[in-house]
DNA sequence: TCTGGGGTCCTAGGACCC
DNA sequence: TCTGGGGTCCTAGGACCC
């Protein structure tokens, strides 16, 4: 791994274009330059679903990720709705990141359509240039580069250069660029804290990072705080790793079509998710410390309430009985709509 | 338009022990 | 009589991201 210290030392950041619609499209080339909206089973007349990725002729109708499909099929009848296909996906992905990898500069997967690659280059726009051609050449899917002198920067540059182009903030061009930019467009904030900011007349992303570090320790405690505002001023990340991501959990949720109205039912529903996340578990090889079951009523109330485990296991027999005591820590009063389960895990190796 | 699924990390407070 | 403080473990809940 190059120097970190390096003037030279760049970082990138490379997200694929509509992921999950771009891989639908790569077989499926007729579905090009139409309205794709993917998401759920691909039945847009099914509540209780929602789109995952839409592409660019679908956003410009107004459909995003996270509505409803239904709500999509209002805004786009024309779309072409498909289901979700996670393995196809996984499977795409892994070809992006080999390509990511034969540059033979270290390489950070983040996520399916997501990675950061770090190198001391002259010129970090030539290897931009590179990344999106040979990604484009070996996978047939089109990727943005983020270019920066940290992580955070590199992350936020790509938004810059969506779909398809190159973008580089630094230290010279951050303020110039983001200064002026809400507190809600840094890669860390959501509405909650941006909220909480504006609560305290920090709006802009110029504001938080001059504002005062014992006030925002004070506000959003002594870790969360601090690193609010280094955000706000670029970041300081320049290290890959480019271990292998070690999972911390595994869980399955699921929302129901009609709500569960008994506490059999739900019971039922809990043991079934038990089984399938421990087959998971087998198959990962992995041993299981916590159990948790999240519980989301019809209102959308959401609770999860967690059990240590006696010993770490596997054993579906301990899995499920402690997923039924801590079941029966749940009023159960109201109909329920989405049940999950989730193992923490125990450190591998 | 009633609102998916799979993750990670941080904080706070209670229990318990010395 | 009541008073103290530190450290660790555990769980709930919040927030964020893709």
């Amino acid at each position: 791994m190059a120097g970190e210290e390096s003037p030279t030392w760049w970082l990138f950041h490379v997200d694929l274009d509509q992921f999950l619609a771009a891989v639908e499209i790569r077989r499926r080339p007729e579905l090009a330059g139409q309205a794709v909206v993917v998401g759920g089973d691909g039945d847009p007349t099914r509540a209780r679903q929602v789109v995952a990725t839409a592409t660019y002729e679908a956003r410009a109708l107004g459909v995003h990720s996270g509505m409803p499909l239904r709500a999509a099929l209002r805004k786009a009848p024309e779309a072409i709705f498909l289901p979700s296909d996670r393995p196809v996906y996984e499977a795409a992905s892994a070809e992006v990141m080999d390509v990511l990898r034969s540059f033979r500069h270290p390489v950070e997967v983040w996520g399916w359509d997501e990675a950061f690659l770090g190198a001391d280059v002259e010129d970090p726009f030539v290897l931009a240039d590179e990344i999106r051609a040979r990604v484009r050449e070996r996978t047939r899917l089109s990727c943005a580069v983020g270019i920066g002198d940290t992580k955070e920067r590199a992350k936020m540059a790509t938004s810059f250069g969506k779909p398809g182009g190159v973008f580089r903030l630094s230290r010279d061009n951050w303020w110039e660029v983001m200064g002026a930019r809400p507190a809600r467009d840094l890669w860390g904030i959501g509405s909650r804290t941006a909220a909480k900011l504006a609560d305290h007349g920090i709006a802009t992303i110029a504001d938080l990072g001059h504002a005062d570090e014992q006030a925002l320790a004070g506000w959003f405690g002594p870790t969360i705080g601090p690193g609010l505002r280094q955000l706000a001023r670029g970041g300081a990340s320049r290290t890959i790793t480019t271990e292998p991501w070690v999972r911390r959990s595994l869980s399955k949720q699921v929302t129901y079509p009609a709500d569960l109205r008994t506490r059999e039912e739900v019971s039922t529903a809990v043991l079934a998710l038990v089984d399938d996340v421990q087959a998971l578990l087998l198959e990962e090889g992995r041993v299981a410390t916590h159990v948790g079951v999240t519980v989301r009523t019809a209102t959308f109330f959401t609770r999860t309430k967690t059990a240590k485990l006696a010993a770490p296991t596997t054993d579906l027999a301990a899995l499920r009985e402690r997923a039924q005591v801590v079941l029966e820590r749940f009023e159960l009063d109201r109909p329920v709509r989405l049940l999950g389960v989730r193992f923490d895990l125990a450190d591998p190796g």
